[in-house]
RNA sequence: UGGGGCGUCGUCAAGCGGUAAGACACAGGCCUUUGACGCCUGCAUUCGUAGGUUCGAAUCCUACCGCCCCAGCCA
């Protein structure tokens, strides 16, 4: 649990200190089903749930703020229930869609027509705009603003009843057409909308703006403290002036934080969609989107999302966080779980000259170097080996510890070898580099205790299983494809995916189910794909490279 | 030029009048059968700028500068 402290917090400890809301904490994650939840949306989660977890009674809802029935699916709401789920977050019984509400808001509309608080108006979006003034200048009446209540409540229950066209009538809020916020100038709450809800099917037609919907949820549950985003810092007064206006017995308070930006990346559901649609991803749980499907299908635990948020913490500051945060958070948990294994990425042919041929034996590896209860495993070895290309320079640097002729390696958890150089196969075409073996050092270590600084990872060219292995490299060429005038999508990396098909593996992993990591010694952790992985035809997804202090140097 | 916010190390972020936490990144070193992991060391005389109050200011006051959000019948 996170023990971080932030200014949300202090506000909720000091008003539980204050004795306000009867010592209760009631938060609420509140999302659109309009699309995929992505990592934004879990720093808010993470602090909702959070928040509600670390006090005593504390209680978490979540709640489908679905009332714009154009934009919504029960695909995303089911996903989205998925993906809090997966986070390791659970609502219990407090699971409410702002829609099973909607008999309530309509009478709450009518109240405020009845308070002359409300009118319907009948000027065209775009006239209310033009009434509207701008940022500088303050807006007009309507000439709709003043018609009787009786007027208001007749056109309202008509409009109710589907006898206006959309757009031809909307509901307002009757509150100051000079207000410096324009968020209070007479804003809209009804609307008539002639499409199907996902839950209430054709009951309604006219459905409540986010403004008048979302306070009223939020008081209706006894929401305590109202968590949001920045933007929404100009619309609490009018969150409150609602609450206030229809005394409400609950009134939550409004507290907006900072959304989450990370670098190469972008984090809004349009831009997401986008993507999705022009078939620049493969779809919304494509690995190298930040969407908690995609983070999980390449691989991305829940705890390593988690830890990523507590880590980040909360303000109300615009930042932009370092994508290696993100990448560091999953190598610190997958170095704890994942058990290890040998596998070549671009083979390169390794023969042991000086290994009889038709001999085999199966040499001993740890599955984890430091958690000897993970338990070992045999490799079998043999006199053709494949290792990694990047593993052979036939003219090195003082500085490279691995093969180069004249130079001796350790094979991981096997022999030290000792390269004698580079030569083509006449039958095949095929490079392959010669070695030659010292018997006495099975195991990876020679008797007489010479030093070898090098370890390389190997397959047996006789035993290895072939596999597919999906590289994932950053969306984004740019750290903030937001920035300028140009188009966000004229800064994809071209090469954010790369598909390696001749990877060949220990063959241990042959037999691995889907949803599985594994470290590969010396490359990364890797992931067994949940939808294209089969036992027998392995498919690897890449979910964070190791660190690489080597070619950071170079 | 209206209103609402925000400005502390490369990136996040503590600090709430008593003399700049921590994390990531970075740079060295140690360890090492993963150039991984781990461990050690270094890394803001300074808190957007300029004044002021005070024995004392990142913290209080004033002015200025910069960045973000708002003119949906989206959320």
């Amino acid at each position: 649990m996170s023990e971080h402290k932030d200014f949300i917090r202090d506000i909720i400890a000091s008003d539980l200190a204050a004795g306000k809301n009867e010592g209760r904490v009631v938060t609420r994650f509140p999302p659109e089903p309009n699309g995929y939840l992505h990592i934004g949306h879990a720093k808010s989660i993470c602090l909702n749930f959070g928040v509600a977890a670390e006090n005593s009674g504390g209680v978490c809802h979540l709640r489908f703020d679905d009332t714009n029935p154009s934009k919504e699916e029960v695909e995303y709401a089911e996903s989205i229930m998925e993906d809090v789920k997966w986070l390791g977050f659970a609502w219990g019984d407090k699971l409410f869609y702002a829609s099973d509400y909607f008999e309530r808001f309509y009478e709450y509309a009518e109240q405020l027509i009845k308070i002359e608080l409300a009118y319907v108006c009948d000027l065209s979006a775009d006239e209310i705009r033009q009434y509207r003034g701008t940022l500088t200048e303050p807006g007009r009446d309507s000439p709709y603003r003043s018609r009787s209540i009786t007027e208001n409540l007749d056109l309202f229950r008509r409009m109710r009843a589907g006898e206006f066209s959309e757009g031809s009538h909307v509901l307002r809020a009757k509150i100051d057409m000079a207000s410096p916020n324009l968020n209070m100038r007479d804003p809209a709450i009804y609307r008539i909308k002639n499409s199907s809800h996902h839950r209430t099917g054709n009951k309604w037609c006219i459905y409540p703006m986010y403004d008048f919907a979302h306070c009223l949820s939020d008081a209706i549950e006894g929401i305590t403290h109202s968590l949001c985003t920045l933007e929404f810092q100009d619309h609490r007064p009018l969150y409150n002036w609602f609450l206030e206006k229809l005394q409400t017995r609950h009134r939550p308070r409004q507290i907006e934080f900072s959304r989450l930006n990370l670098t190469y990346t972008v984090m809004s559901k349009r831009k997401l969609l986008q993507m999705v649609d022009e078939q620049l991803v493969d779809s919304w749980d494509d690995p190298r989107m930040l969407t908690i499907s995609g983070l999980r299908r390449r691989g991305c635990p829940p705890g390593a999302i988690r830890a990523f948020c507590a880590m980040i913490g909360i303000s109300k500051k615009d930042s932009r966080i370092d994508m290696g945060v993100l990448e560091n958070c999953m190598r610190e948990e997958l170095n704890e779980s994942a058990p290890r294994a040998l596998g070549i990425l671009r083979p390169l042919k390794l023969i042991i000259d000086n290994y009889p041929e038709q001999e085999e034996e199966e040499l001993e590896a740890m599955n984890h170097p430091k958690k000897p209860e993970m338990g070992r495993r045999m490799v079998p070895f043999c006199r053709e080996l494949y290792i990694e290309k990047s593993d052979f320079l036939a003219e090195a640097p003082r500085k490279f510890f691995r093969l180069t002729p004249g130079r001796e390696v350790r094979l991981r958890f096997a022999y030290l070898i000792t390269c004698t150089g580079l030569e083509k196969n006449e039958a095949t075409g095929e490079l392959e580099v010669h070695c030659t073996y010292d018997p006495a050092s099975r195991g990876g270590t020679a008797p007489d205790g010479r030093k070898v600084k090098g370890t390389i990872h190997w397959v047996s060219a006789r035993h290895g299983v072939r596999a597919q292995v999906r590289l994932y490299d950053r969306l984004f060429a740019v750290e903030d494809p937001e920035s300028g005038v140009d188009d966000f999508k004229t800064h994809l990396n071209l090469n954010s995916l790369e598909v390696l098909n001749n990877c060949i593996l220990e063959p241990s992993l042959g037999q691995a189910t889907a949803g599985k990591h594994y470290q590969f010694e010396r490359q990364g952790y890797f992931y067994t794909d949940p939808q294209d992985h089969k036992p027998g035809k392995p498919v690897f997804n890449r979910t964070v490279s190791l660190r690489d202090s080597w070619s950071r140097k170079k």
